[in-house]
RNA sequence: GGUCCCAUCGUCUAGCGGCCUAGGAUACUGGCCUCUCACGCCAGAGACACGGGUUCAAAUCCCGUUGGGACCA
């Protein structure tokens, strides 16, 4: 009974709103928010926002508004580590009555000659205990240590390498209080882990070295330490940490430059994990096939084509409709006269194939929203010619005879005039093709007139054949 | 400098001692389709970092080297 309860999974995912939501820490929030869903557990946002001159307000939202983008929702918080101050103190008071921590008033001056000396004696750099055992009571100015063993060994069963052994000797008695009374990074986390009762701790392998500490510290205040998962690393091509210099800093960047969520996410969590040779995955699908033992060791280059052709993919496979409402902001960035909604749905239909990205795809739909368009000077010149004038002429006559244009007429009369002015079918139709669009690529010549309806298609075929020199 | 992590095609990866003359995906090249471009389909090229062991047998296990990365200072 109450075992069923005690092993209910919780992960948490806490970003610091120093920065976007970057790459790194979707992929992160990701693994863990799947995790969670996988086991029916819970997931819970905290806000590392101890630091509080680097932490702004419109990260906080940056980074809430990128996980919803992604469709990573949380059951519990955000919290706010700037709103726990009470608890951490609490927690430095029990460390301390219980001598498991004590006061230091080595200043910053003694400690960095004394490093300097071990280094010259060829020892390793660390605080030396000189305050460990003299009891000093609080004083302004004065920070905590923590009394860490210095025997034995601190062993990190990690859920990805397996287990990872440190030698106690090579830990310090680390600060847990700052001269100013604030809480350092690793004392934090401990107490909110503990705290929010987080069973499984889902993190970026540069955290390793800090999990030995950690355990300590979880020991120390008697809380049973979280199971440790630690993920490896996204690179950037050059495969270094990736970072702003690699381009896109914020997952809603990625929003902005046409990316759909579903492709984001796939990509996310193919980057280190895998399962088996399938390659695409829904949410759904993820959450039901997650697994950490499936988590590769070493690290990811972000390399963006594989993103594009996952993007591309997704495009093709989201409904007309709904693509459609996601394409207009991006036609209204292009600064595109407004359409109806049919107009657009039919629009995305013919394009739906071609386009990478939905700004890739605003920008190829130019030519349905424009009433001027802009002619590709090479293809206009290459393609309107005096030898396809006629064929043209007749093309335009024939048309204003249809009542409506639809596709199978269109390619049956353009076959017709085609092969009664011997004209090679490249040739006539990539006049028609400059004439109603401006260049030489489009979608299929007769999906496009039909979508532009006969009236453009007349007065643009006009314009293409008063452009034959 | 110390500690720790990692190492299969350019990239993401499968592989968990024999199924591997190493599979998939992407990107690339060629072809088919074709009104252009895409999509789609077919084909091609492309990797076990190096050196030692262990074993009848190693991409897979062990050790070392090299390389990369992270953390601490």
């Amino acid at each position: 009974m109450k075992g069923r309860e005690m092993s209910k999974v919780v992960t948490r995912f806490p970003p610091s709103p120093t920065g976007h939501l970057h790459i790194g820490g979707a992929r992160t929030a990701l693994f863990n928010w799947l995790f969670a869903r996988h086991h029916h557990g819970k997931f819970v946002l905290r806000i590392e926002d101890t630091d509080r001159v680097r932490s702004k307000p419109e990260y906080v939202d940056d980074i809430l508004a990128g996980l919803k983008w992604l469709g990573l929702n949380w059951d519990e918080g955000p919290y706010f580590q700037s709103q726990r101050m009470e608890i951490y103190k609490q927690h430095i008071e029990k460390l301390l009555a219980e001598g498991k921590a004590y006061y230091c008033y080595c200043t910053p001056e003694e400690l960095e000659r004394k490093r300097k000396e071990a280094m010259a004696r060829g020892e390793k750099p660390r605080y030396d205990g000189t305050c460990r055992f003299k009891n000093l009571p609080p004083k302004p100015g004065a920070v905590v240590r923590f009394k860490s063993n210095l025997v034995g060994e601190t062993v990190v069963n990690d859920l990805i390498h397996g287990p990872i052994v440190f030698n106690n000797a090579e830990l310090d008695d680390w600060i847990l209080q700052r001269s100013d009374g604030t809480p350092t990074y690793n004392f934090v986390v401990v107490v909110d882990d503990a705290t929010m009762g987080i069973t499984h701790v889902i993190r970026g392998d540069d955290h390793i070295n800090n999990t030995p500490k950690q355990i300590q510290l979880y020991e120390a205040l008697g809380y049973e330490p979280p199971a440790f998962a630690h993920v490896p690393m996204i690179l950037g091509p050059d495969k270094t940490k990736l970072s702003k210099r690699h381009g896109a800093a914020s997952v809603l960047e990625y929003k902005e430059m046409g990316f759909l969520p579903e492709a984001m996410v796939n990509f996310l969590a193919r980057l280190g994990w895998s399962y088996g040779d399938q390659e695409i995955f829904s949410l759904q699908e993820l959450i039901e096939k997650f697994d950490i033992k499936r988590i590769g060791k070493s690290a990811a280059v972000f390399n963006q084509e594989k993103l594009l052709w996952l993007n591309a993919h997704y495009i093709k496979e989201t409904p007309d409709e709904k693509l459609a409402d996601l394409l207009v902001p991006f036609l209204e960035k292009k600064k595109y006269p407004p359409a109806p909604k049919e107009y657009v749905v039919k629009v995305v239909q013919t394009l739906k194939t071609r386009a990478k990205t939905l700004v890739e795809m605003a920008e190829m739909a130019d030519f349905y929203f424009l009433e001027d368009i802009a002619y590709d000077p090479k293809a206009e010149k290459k393609f309107l010619v005096p030898e396809v004038r006629p064929a043209l002429e007749e093309m335009l006559k024939a048309m204003q005879q249809m009542p409506s244009l639809n596709e199978e007429q269109l390619e049956q009369v353009f076959r017709a005039i085609q092969q009664k002015y011997g004209l090679k079918p490249r040739n006539f139709a990539q006049a028609i093709r400059v004439s109603l669009t401006g260049r030489t690529v489009s979608p299929g010549l007769f999906e496009v007139m039909t979508v532009l309806g006969k009236e453009r298609v007349i007065k643009r075929l006009k314009a293409g054949i008063d452009r034959i020199k």
